[in-house]
RNA sequence: GUCCCCAUCGUUCAAUGGUUAGGACACCGCCCUUUCACGGCGGUAAUACGGGUUCGAAUCCCGUUGGGGACACCA
């Protein structure tokens, strides 16, 4: 049973040498991963995008994945997609598919991946788990990694006081030699540990950023890093590793975030005597005030884009305009090729194949700001026939699907078709706004509203988007906050609908979908927060 | 707090030691137009600061400041 196989670690099965996975041949690219352009031809270019299937897929995961399918077509290589699942607290179901239906959408096709398979599967690191366990056995073994046996309530206490002394929490090293009759004593009595990198206590790691140069991490800034979780799942940094190099990854293309997780990776490559693939850290898609782009600030699912009638064309080049990577158009090209000036910010993902160049990267952090984005997409809807429009609208605002679980809602309440138009207007609208006579109920204040409305968007966002399970969580709420079950409702009802009469509600909101309403709910609040803010 | 990364108009990208620092989005004005858009024309607007190096610095170096990221049995 995998969920317990740390139990089932016997160290005298771990080997000598790292467990090279099947009958691979041994791993013979990048041998100077300094000299990034002379091996470049020594092996088939491979990268992915590993993505973790943890509620709706992300803007960001579309950014680096556009990113590492142009670096692997340009070069002839392989793009793979591998799901990072091994968090069961925060796994979704439905995500997965939804991480496959949202990259078709926007083309981005891989060559390997969990639904396409390939000769280095399985792609999804959940069904890997019998391969980490022979890896960090062999991590054991050879002194690179050791057995913690704190609980997560000690550590958190030591993290506390920590931070507390204004110290940066690490974890203590406690555990990092203890006696081998001692961990044997733990390990009989089936104390659950984790198993964590054995960090060298003096010295530094070096690695090379392709868009940054050499970047150094003292040791004392590195953490012994859990690399194997109490449940038997290996933690990212682990996975990660083993999966890159057994995938024969050439270059890890992902996100500026990871940079300081860089040498522990490196310190785990070097551990299994394996090659260390090219690191291109991106810079990250920023908010408007520049942090790290997020929910809250900003949609950041693709279903929304897609649902809310963005064309995966426009969606894509803007993505491509985020860091730069295209050349600007020549004065000579703008001349030669009849260009309208405005054309240079404009291009299609084989342009991005033909031009895009990873050395021109900026690594200011682009803030996302969608009212380019919209522009950009209007000027795609421009350019399409009146044919293809028309088809555009129909297959996705007035798609019969959408249309046929919006009928019912109103059948019984109209008395002519062309009142359906006025009874759902809200399904069709890119935003509501409800008037402040609307949204707040007799008996309570703006500022009590708005406080309302924010638990509301936080059980919303919470619970499972369904009917039956939406309805009993948001009463609770009610109950809970002493609102009624009529203000409870009705405020949720202005916010999303803009009225203070609709369809029923909760109905309404399964056929507008879960990524459009949270939306609506955001900015809804972020607007309402802002001109209160202006008021005071 | 510690470590790492970053720094050109409000935003996003150009200018890779020599330009009046350029384009796009946004904003403003004018034109087109029954309206609103679209489109056309024009405009406001930036090298964070301080030191070097150099005949010459947005560009190279150092410092300051500012921003961001990481510091989980999340990825």
């Amino acid at each position: 049973m995998i969920g317990c196989a740390c139990n089932g670690i016997d160290p005298r099965l771990a080997r000598s040498e790292p467990p090279e996975s099947r009958s691979l041949p041994s791993c013979t690219i990048n041998a100077e991963p300094l000299m990034t352009t002379s091996t470049e031809s020594a092996a088939p270019i491979r990268v992915r995008i590993a993505p973790s299937p943890t509620g709706d897929p992300h803007v960001g995961t579309a950014y680096i994945g556009l990113l590492n399918f142009i670096y692997a077509r340009q070069r002839g290589g392989q793009f793979v997609l591998r799901i990072e699942d091994t968090d069961r607290a925060r796994f979704v179901a439905t995500s997965e598919q939804m991480i496959f239906d949202s990259l078709h959408w926007l083309g981005l096709e891989w060559d390997e991946g969990p639904d396409v398979g390939g000769p280095y599967g399985p792609y999804r690191q959940s069904e890997r788990t019998e391969i980490y366990r022979e890896h960090v056995e062999f991590l054991l073994a050879s002194g690179h990694a050791y057995r913690s046996f704190e609980t997560a309530e000690e550590l958190d206490a030591m993290r506390k006081s920590q931070i507390a002394a204004k110290l940066p929490p690490r974890y203590n090293g406690a555990h990092r030699e203890l006696p081998q009759v001692q961990i044997d004593a733990f390990l009989a009595e089936d104390r659950p540990y984790v198993i964590r990198l054995k960090v060298p206590v003096e010295g530094e790691t070096i690695f090379r950023d392709e868009l940054r140069g050499n970047v150094t991490f003292s040791h004392n800034n590195v953490d012994d890093q859990v690399l194997m979780k109490s449940d038997g799942f290996p933690t990212y940094h682990l996975a990660n590793v083993v999966d890159d190099h057994l995938m024969r990854i050439t270059d890890v293309i992902r996100a500026e975030e990871w940079i300081s997780s860089t040498p522990k990776h490196v310190l785990l490559y070097r551990a299994f005597g394996w090659d260390i693939p090219r690191f291109w850290h991106m810079p990250l898609l920023r908010n408007l005030d520049k942090s790290k782009i997020s929910k809250r600030k900003n949609p950041v699912s693709l279903i929304y884009y897609r649902e809310s009638g963005f064309l995966p064309q426009a969606l894509l080049n803007f993505l491509g305009l985020m860091g730069g990577g295209m050349a600007q158009p020549t004065e000579q090209e703008i001349v030669s090729k009849g260009m309208n000036v405005k054309e240079g910010d404009i291009f299609s993902l084989s342009d991005m194949l033909e031009k895009f160049d990873f050395r021109r990267i900026s690594l200011g952090g682009p803030v996302f700001d969608l009212t380019k984005l919209k522009w950009l997409n209007g000027e795609y809807l421009r350019a399409l026939s009146s044919e293809k429009f028309f088809d555009a609208l129909r297959a996705t605002i007035f798609s019969d699907d959408y249309l046929r679980r919006i009928a019912p809602l109103v059948q019984t309440r109209i008395e002519t078709l062309a009142q359906f138009g006025d009874m759902t207007d809200f399904f069709f609208k890119d935003d509501v706004m409800p008037a402040p006579e609307v949204f707040i109920p007799k008996k309570h204040t703006l500022e009590e509203t708005l406080a309302f409305a924010a638990e509301q968007l936080t059980v919303l966002e919470a619970t499972v988007f369904a009917v039956e399970d939406l309805e009993p969580a948001l009463k609770q709420l009610g109950v809970e906050k002493e609102w009624s079950v009529k203000d409870n409702f009705m405020l949720l009802r202005a916010i999303l609908t803009g009225k203070i009469a609709s369809p029923p509600l909760l109905e309404s909101l399964m056929v507008f979908g879960k990524a459009r309403s949270l939306d609506r709910m955001r900015r809804f609040l972020d607007t309402q927060k802002r001109q209160a803010n202006s008021r005071h």
